[in-house]
This record gives structure tokens, sequence and C-alpha cells, in this order.
DNA sequence: CATCTTGGATAGTGGAACTATCTCACTAGC
DNA sequence: GCTAGTGAGATAGTTCCACTATCCAAGATG
């Protein structure tokens, strides 16, 4: 198909398609000609991931790209394919490039200790945890460990979910593994305003 | 306090501060004369807030500047203070202007039946979650009713403990709610990257 | 053959979030 | 009192991102 029909088909304007296949989030098509070029069923899956990727999950074409690598190239072995899902996570989640302060990090470490899991002590998500239960402090929202541990036992019944779904297949893990966080992460948070919802009104209903 | 120890405290550089004061997202300081005003906790307090939803929160400053009006903004009669919270999230939330076809959304809506959740068909959060799952679909990750019963369930655990945690008192509740789902988001998406770890290197131990 | 597309390259646009400069009143030190 | 320096406020400029519009030459189309 031509770059017109997979405007068409993917609902992305020709002149888009073309910066991202200047950028390499696409790759090229066959070249027929000068003038024309042949572009199948895989490009319109890709155009679809990264339209997926930015609208739904938020990323920055820079990070689409470091995703998409991550997960096309192959040659993971299959003892390290959660260890690379996560580094490629890391790099998607970067926001800012100061890190919480050492005291808020040592509370999530020694919380972690006390809730039971294995973590690495050192595991960048550590610090992502950091910093947003410290905002949430400072806006005095009363999440103490408490609440932490009650919220931790919900999300661990998720990650099993999760982990139980991934396939055998190495390299089809890798590509779950990272779409499967960034995408559903969406889809948890949607859900957690819908259960809200729920649960407050058969509460008013049961309660006063 | 003057401008420059605000800037000082917060951690944020003056002219930045002097941005936000232009933009209504930080209130003005008490003026003492034409070259020196008057700042105070209560400046500290909402630079940081703004920090972190920006930071943490990821939202824009134009929907930062809505959470603030209706967070500070007293008046919310006790019925509607979920509602009133829920308007501004689902504004907060906003992305992309066109929703998704009907098809998906139907299938949240008659997924949400057969889950016997209680909510209005057209709540805003359906659409979203629609985007969200049919996102999952174009990526092939099997995310079928199966699988979304099952993180309902855990979700659902999570919204418990979120309404068991609003406060009685109407004006504090609205901000309750609004900060607590926007701030908590992060922190359960940290949670959930970390339980993940937790629970295959369990599975990796017990398996295999 | 004349016209219309197409692919590729280059430059321009608009919005968001700052950042730098300028001016002028005020204040502190002498 | 006088001067140097600082702070507040206003204005204009910068950087980055994600596109979008224009141009051109080669090739397809009628």
């Amino acid at each position: 198909m031509r770059l017109a029909e997979l405007s068409a088909e993917s609902g992305v304007a020709v002149a888009t398609l073309k910066y991202y296949l200047r950028e390499g989030l696409l790759h090229p098509g066959r070249t027929l000609s000068r003038t024309s070029a042949d572009y199948d069923e895989s490009h319109v899956d890709r155009v679809r991931l990264v339209r997926a990727l930015s609208e739904v999950g938020g990323l920055s074409l820079a990070t689409i790209e470091q995703v998409l690598e991550v997960i096309t190239e192959p040659g993971t072995d299959r003892l390290h394919v959660l260890e690379a899902a996560q580094r490629t996570l890391v790099r998607a989640g970067a926001r800012t490039p100061d890190g919480a302060d050492g005291g808020s990090t040592q509370r999530v470490r020694d919380w972690i200790e006390r809730h039971g899991w294995e973590i690495d002590p050192m595991d960048p998500f550590i610090d992502d945890l950091a910093r947003a239960w410290e905002a949430c402090d400072h806006a005095a929202l009363g999440l103490d460990e408490d609440r932490m541990d009650r919220y931790a036992e919900h999300v661990e019944g998720i990650a099993t979910v999760d982990v139980s779904t991934v396939p055998e297949d190495p390299e089809a893990a890798v590509r779950h593994v990272v779409l499967g966080t960034l995408l559903v992460d969406p889809v948890l948070v949607a859900l957690r305003r819908l259960a809200q919802q729920h649960v407050s009104r058969r509460a008013e209903r049961v309660g006063p």
C-alpha cells in the first residue's frame, strides 16, 4: 500500500507519517521507485502502536523510540527478559533528573523489607515510589505505612495477574511485559476511578 | 518572607515563581511596598503542590490551575462532594478530544453491568477505559474480559481503601479525593512495577 | 504529452514552560 | 543626603516538542 493508504488506514496525516519515518519511529517501506514505496500491515500496526503509546500511554516520541527499539530487537536471552523489560520501563518513566532525597528513599526500602517483598535495594522504581509518596506527604493525604500495606496487598494481586499472563517465548515476553505495563496502567487508572464511584455509591446506600 | 526566600525554600527559581504568580497558580503575597511583598507558609505549600502535580502527577499547568480552583473554592455542598471531585478529575485527565468509538464503549458498559458495578452509564471514565482497553487490543496483549474481572477485583480493594480514608468535612473531602486520586496514581504505578518484580522473582524460585 | 501524485528534504508553526532583560521604586550602608 | 544594590513587576525571548506546510524532481496516469 502507498503512504496515502497507510494514512487512511491508520487515521494519521501523511505529513505526520513522513515525520515518523524521518524520526525512525516507523520502518521505511519497500521502495518501488523514486516516487512510490510499499507499506504493509506491519506498518499499520506500528503506527497504531506509536499512537497508543503516545495518546493512551502519554509517552514522548523519544521514549517511544527507545521502547520500540527494545521490543523489536531480537537477541534478548531467556534469563534477562524481565530485566531488559524493566530497564526499558525505567527509561520510559524517567521524568525529572533529580531523584528523591535519601531519607524518603530509605523509608521506602525499610517499608519494602518490613512488607516482605524481595526487591533489589537499588531498583530504580524505589526512587519513583519515594518521590510519589513524598508528594502525598506534602499534600497531607495521610498516606501512612499501614495504608501503603493495604494498597500493596491489592497491587500484588494485580502483579500476579500480570506475571501469569506473560508468554513463554522470550522475545514475545519482552514485548508483552513492556507494553502490558505501559498500556495497562491507563486501564487500571480508569478502573480505579470507576471503582471509587461504585464503592462510594454502595457505601452511601448502606450508610446514613 | 520575600520572593527570593520563597524560591530558596521551595527550590523553584524566582523567575518561575513570578511566572506562576502571573498565571494565577500562586496567590499574590501581601504587598508591603513597591519593591517588597510578604509570602508565608501557604505560598510554600502551594508551590510544592504545584510542583508535585506537575512533576509527579504529570499534569499541565493549565490543568493544575483548574484543580487548584476546585480544591480551594469553598461552597461545595455535602452531597455533591464526589461529583465535584470527579468532574475535576475528568478535566484533569482529558488528553485527546476524540473519544473511543461506540463499539468499544458499549463493550465497557456491558462488562460493567456483568461485573455488577453500579456506575452511571454516561460516566466519562467509561470512555477512558474504552480507549485504554482498545489500545491493549491493538497491541495484542490478550486483555480479555476474564482478566479484566481479575484486575477489577483488586482495584475494587484499592478503591475501598481510598473511600475509607476520605474525611468527613466536605471541603476537606473534595481536596482529599482530588489530590488523593491524582497523587496516589503514581504511587500505585510504582508499586505495580515493584510488585511485578517481587512476584516474578518468587515464581522463578518456586518454578523451574 | 500534460497533469497529478508521490516520496523525500527543508523550513515553518503553535503551544507549553520557562528564562532573561529592563525599569524603577525602595532600602541599606556610608 | 547620596549612592549602590536589591526586589518586584512587566515584557520579550528561548527552548523543546510534535507536527504541518512548502518545494522539488521523478514517475505514474489519462
